[in-house]
DNA sequence: CTGAAAGCGCTTACAG
DNA sequence: CTGAAAGCGCTTACAG
């Protein structure tokens, strides 16, 4: 069943039911309706293959991440999708368990479906499969790529003023040694989060000790290898700032099993604000970032550029964070 | 840069660079290397579109479920994703909110970009949608639709024993009273665990108390509220199972609120065993059902029937269910 | 307002 | 092993 048969049944030329399939004002609405009835009664779909290859756009954006299983990206997922489904466009959803050489044929693929534009919110960095993009010159928007920000798109979060709150909420209840759990090397958001908490440091006159850091995986498991650590140095810190909410849900267990009360013998925050931390005993002080305002943005940016006649110059978009006190901050007890 | 492009600078046919991009055992070796290097060269990318449109098979499948914030789901979409990919096949995701006319939308959208097979793995009941589907005679499987089993094929969860499982466990444990928070009445799934919840009381010979019953909304909001009205009968229960995990932590949150020991005064059992579960305090016993599993079926009821010559009949895969006990259920203290 | 026809970029049966 | 050419199902500039 094509758009030929229908124009047969219909007893018009295909380019009249093509007209009338699309609302163009150039059919009289009386033939539209017929054509638009005959369509409906045999349940006629158009090939939206034939038409993306005619027409150039394929009304379609991809979408990367790197862990769907990080409540983080859902909730990003969720409102870009809710924003392209509102302008008829849909999404390829794809992720890539932090792998460089997932993301590098993702954008691949991704470029052969002809999508009229990409959003890359992955923390991993790689620029292979980017050139792929660059020849086609599908629009592309990143996360936290500053260090490509002259050329391509960026979302950034502001880590400096976030970690900046953090440590001035923990220097405000009293604390002078804190802790850092930070995440690992390989993943680009890592390295801002902590530079940004060396900056906040620094801009709080207060010490980076080095024993205090310690290195976990952005997991639950790593937050608690890490926390675990920390607290059997012989002068733990009494507050530790993780470099995300699911490490800090590690560091929470830990405490509970090495039986260090808190917020009385540890104060810790945590960073991304998930829907975990009011589920928590005792509920975490996390440092908030908007996942719909990523994703309004991103997608904004994506939007307005697939549309635009001319290529303009790359975009960047700062995100504020916010810090959300719970129980998990407090004076500490001598 | 299309394909004719690359079969001048080669010189040779478009025939030929076909054959060598889809490494076609027609083509001399040597030709074959010979246009891959012009195609890196220039960083030629073929034209998914045209290739639909040609072959008539998109190496799409369409992914829909009800709500991606639901931790449920992510771990169904990434292994759902990860099996396609490892086919070359992209998958489009879309989510419906529980809103049975996104999903009647979602559906039609899926058909017209001739996507090869669709997983519906939502929770709400909708009709509307299926006939395209039907017409164009799209592969298709259902998760939980047990009365549309005999037309589509379906995935499902062994409710009955997994209610069992639990109403067991309670019993073994020494209760009597039981309660239960039950799911809205839109959804399937909800009405599936709540059937399954007597059905298990009966099997267990336990009375159900019309006023043990609460109903709430999946969500944490929903929970707290159904439990604290069961707690705050003269003579609650002394257990209560959630019908999902998500309820359970209101419900924690709720006995918190009210100063009832878990599982001193209440035992508390949740169903789908989210990542959450260990995070709690105390953690919660629940009812596991792999999401895994879940995703591997439909992707291969999907994949089967996609790659097969003639339609097949509708198939049923049954998920087993597992109960996972934690700290939040003890024997009752009178 | 309507229709005839070209053409988007591929693949493949056919001929050699 | 290679090429010429038809055709997948649309849209749209052009002519009327």
């Amino acid at each position: 069943m094509n758009i030929i048969d229908i124009a047969r049944l219909a007893g018009v030329s295909t380019a009249t039911v093509s007209r009338a399939l699309n609302g163009s004002d150039k059919v009289r609405p009386k033939t539209a309706a017929h054509v638009k009835r005959i369509i409906a009664k045999v349940h006629y779909v158009p090939n939206t293959s034939a038409r993306v290859l005619r027409v150039g756009k394929s009304m379609l954006f991809g979408l990367i991440v790197s862990d769907i299983k990080n409540p983080f990206f859902p909730e990003l997922i969720d409102k870009f999708e809710a924003l392209a489904v509102q302008q008829g466009i849909d999404v390829i959803f794809t992720h890539t368990n932090y792998d460089p050489a997932r993301q590098a044929h993702a954008l691949r693929r991704l470029v052969e479906r002809n999508v009229d534009a990409i959003a890359v919110m992955t923390s991993e960095i790689s620029l292979k499969g980017l050139e792929a993009v660059k020849v086609v010159g599908t629009p592309m928007v990143l996360l936290n790529q500053l260090e490509l920000a002259p050329n391509f798109n960026n979302v950034a979060v502001d880590y400096i003023s976030g970690f900046g709150e953090a440590v001035a909420h923990l220097k405000e209840l009293g604390h002078r040694g804190i802790g850092y759990l930070a995440g690992p090397a390989s993943l680009s958001s890592a390295l801002c989060r902590t530079k940004a908490f060396h900056a906040a440091m620094q801009a709080a006159r207060l010490p980076v000790k080095k024993q205090w850091i310690a290195v976990g995986d952005f997991h639950i498991e790593g937050g608690y290898a890490a926390m675990t650590q920390l607290l059997r140095l012989n002068n733990p810190p009494g507050a530790v700032i993780a470099a995300n909410d699911m490490m800090a849900v590690g560091a929470l267990q830990a405490a509970n099993a090495l039986k260090v009360p808190i917020p009385k013998r540890l104060s810790l925050i945590g960073f991304d604000n998930l829907n975990a931390c009011t589920m928590l005993t005792p509920s975490l002080t996390s440092i908030a970032v908007s996942r719909d305002e990523i994703a309004v943005h991103a997608f904004e940016m994506l939007f307005r550029e697939s549309s635009a006649k001319r290529k303009s110059k790359a975009q960047l978009h700062t995100i504020q964070t916010r810090l959300i006190t719970r129980q998990s901050t407090g004076r500490p007890v001598k």
